[in-house]
RNA sequence: GGUCCUGUGGCCGAGUGGCUAGGCAGAGCUCUGCAAAAGCUUCUACAUCGGUUCGAAUCCGGUCAGGACCUCCA
């Protein structure tokens, strides 16, 4: 079975064919870095990693671009122009571009505590307005934009006469222009519907730079467009984002390019639905978002405790990446404890030895189980990138593992081959597709010391020193660490 | 108001016609010096009404409820 994804421009699961063989250009609306990234922000960048890990793993070599916007839209477009960075600069009393250092660094760090890899160009918007001023330029050649008083707007309406505005996000062109809303200063505008290519900056206006319009400073959705054909040509395989993108950012982006590149930008276009909270998205609009520092340490009054960056991928993977998914912190906990209970279940595995498995599997029915459940992830990423049914089918796995460890299961029972399969197939999905690792620390001279501990519990143990064995533990415990005795006499522990 | 989506057991969630999803929580048992962990077993489902079908959580229609977009938003 090859891949397919869901397309939102056809509505519909089709099968992944690149324009280019063996390779795949992809292309990620990035981050806003006028403020702090929250857990809704964190969905897509997970969500396009896993894109991005699955198709390498596939063997395609991958152009990943995710944009910085760090040169801000409109805070409310028709009101006095306003660019949100510099706004918020003023106010905090810092340059513009210290604000733009200072969330794009917190961002970075962010997406490397969840894992995710690098891009490979991360372009930002103030890095490339002649890109930006050059491609409205031709799109004013075209005959689809005009100049208003230092600003330049795209024709929505003239555009909509021959193309299809609104065939992403299922618009219809006749109740965009009536429905719109009327703003205040839209008089520059031809019609309602028309966006800005660029802006004019007012006098006061901090970030701004010289166009043939007069100073100013790129509309919201040029940017992406003149990133993506740069680094990505004019035709690309995938453009991903938020589902609130689609429209007007997304649909905008597409009437750009179509009139700037003569072709449809992109071929697939994959959105990531949004994360909610109490049913109800999460985002600035209800003032309802949970930044990431706040999860990340604890500080929040809707959450019980902090959650590593791993729980929180964790939790997004359980949930297909299209689907809602409603936040809360007994939600997070679940995921917290299931993630552990798998992850151990993995280090269980890599503990069994090799040796104790022999050639033939002597239960055919649960050799059979395994191999079918290995042999379904494939299926599950191919469809549309299914993460949650990849991590059930681990979590089917573990029992074995467990069973096989403890005595419960024979070692007999699954042939060498499997027991080799399962621990490739938990490294490669777990660590190397689905970006998951051990947030655990591992201190070497720690280590050294626990084995010391728990050499000497055993021996008190052997000696019925129960006094002695329990002071170990219960000291242990007191100091963070948890001790586990085990079936076979071993003892485990873990950092609580 | 327009366009679209969703409604699954205590919680989170997968699942487009017949096969146990999975995780968390709960209950019982096994193992254990005790505890924890682990294993085994197990209870709660498909908003509602009607239709199609041998058979529907899954398809169709109505109703109710919630949400997204239409405006900055991941």
């Amino acid at each position: 079975m090859s891949l397919k994804v869901y397309n939102s421009l056809t509505r519909k699961k089709e099968e992944f064919k690149p324009i280019t063989k063996g390779h795949v250009g992809m292309y990620v609306c990035g981050p806003t870095v006028s403020g702090e990234s929250h857990l809704g922000h964190a969905r897509p960048y997970i969500t396009f990693d896993i894109v991005n890990r699955y198709l390498m793993h596939l063997g395609y070599k991958v152009r990943y671009v995710r944009n910085i916007t760090d040169a801000g839209h409109f805070e409310e477009e028709g009101r006095e122009a306003e660019d949100k960075i510099s706004k918020k600069a003023q106010l905090e009393k810092i340059e513009p571009m210290e604000l733009v250092q200072k969330y794009t660094n917190l961002f970075h760090w962010a997406m490397k505590e969840f894992n995710t890899l690098d891009p490979n160009i991360e372009p930002t918007a103030t890095g490339h307005i002649v890109e930006q001023i050059n491609m409205i330029e031709k799109i004013i050649e075209e005959g689809y934009a005009y100049v208003s008083n230092g600003s330049v707007y795209f024709d929505v309406k003239k555009y909509a006469a021959t193309h299809d505005y609104g065939k992403l996000s299922g618009r219809v062109i006749e109740d965009l222009l009536e429905t719109t809303r009327n703003l205040d200063g839209q008089e520059e505008k031809r019609d309602k519907a028309d966006f800005a290519l660029w802006k004019a900056a007012p006098p006061k206006h901090i970030m701004r730079w010289k166009s043939p319009w007069g100073d100013g400073f790129p509309g919201w959705h040029i940017e992406c467009s003149a990133m993506a054909t740069k680094y990505l040509g004019a035709e690309f395989d995938i453009h991903g984002g938020g589902m609130d993108l689609l429209f007007p950012h997304h649909e905008s982006e597409i009437a750009q390019s179509t009139i700037c590149n003569h072709q449809t930008p992109a071929k697939y276009w994959l959105h990531n639905n949004m994360i909610t909270i109490a049913g109800k998205k999460m985002g600035k609009s209800y003032n309802n978002v949970i930044k990431l520092t706040e999860l990340f340490s604890g500080n929040h009054p809707l959450l019980t405790q902090a959650f590593s960056p791993m729980t929180v991928r964790f939790f997004i993977l359980q949930t297909h990446y299209r689907s809602t998914l409603d936040f809360s912190s007994e939600a997070l906990v679940a995921a917290e404890k299931g993630l552990k209970r798998l992850w151990e279940g993995y280090e269980v595995l890599n503990k069994l030895q090799a040796a104790s498995f022999k050639l033939q599997a002597e239960n055919a029915e649960l050799e059979a189980t395994l191999l079918k459940l290995m042999a379904e992830l494939d299926d599950f990423m191919n469809d549309d990138f299914n993460t949650a049914k990849v991590l059930a089918n681990f979590f089917e796995m573990v029992p074995i593992i467990n069973g096989i460890k403890d005595g419960h299961i024979s070692a007999d029972a699954i042939s060498s081959g499997t027991f080799q399969l399962m621990k490739t197939s938990f490294k490669v999905w777990l660590e190397d597709i689905l970006g998951l690792k051990n947030s655990k620390e591992t201190n070497p001279a720690l280590n050294n010391v626990m084995e010391l501990l728990i050499e000497i519990r055993k021996e008190a143990r052997a000696n019925k020193d129960f006094a002695t064995s329990d002071k170990i533990r219960n000291q242990l415990t007191e100091a963070g660490i948890l001790l586990k005795d085990e079936k076979d006499g071993n003892i485990s522990w873990e950092i609580q």
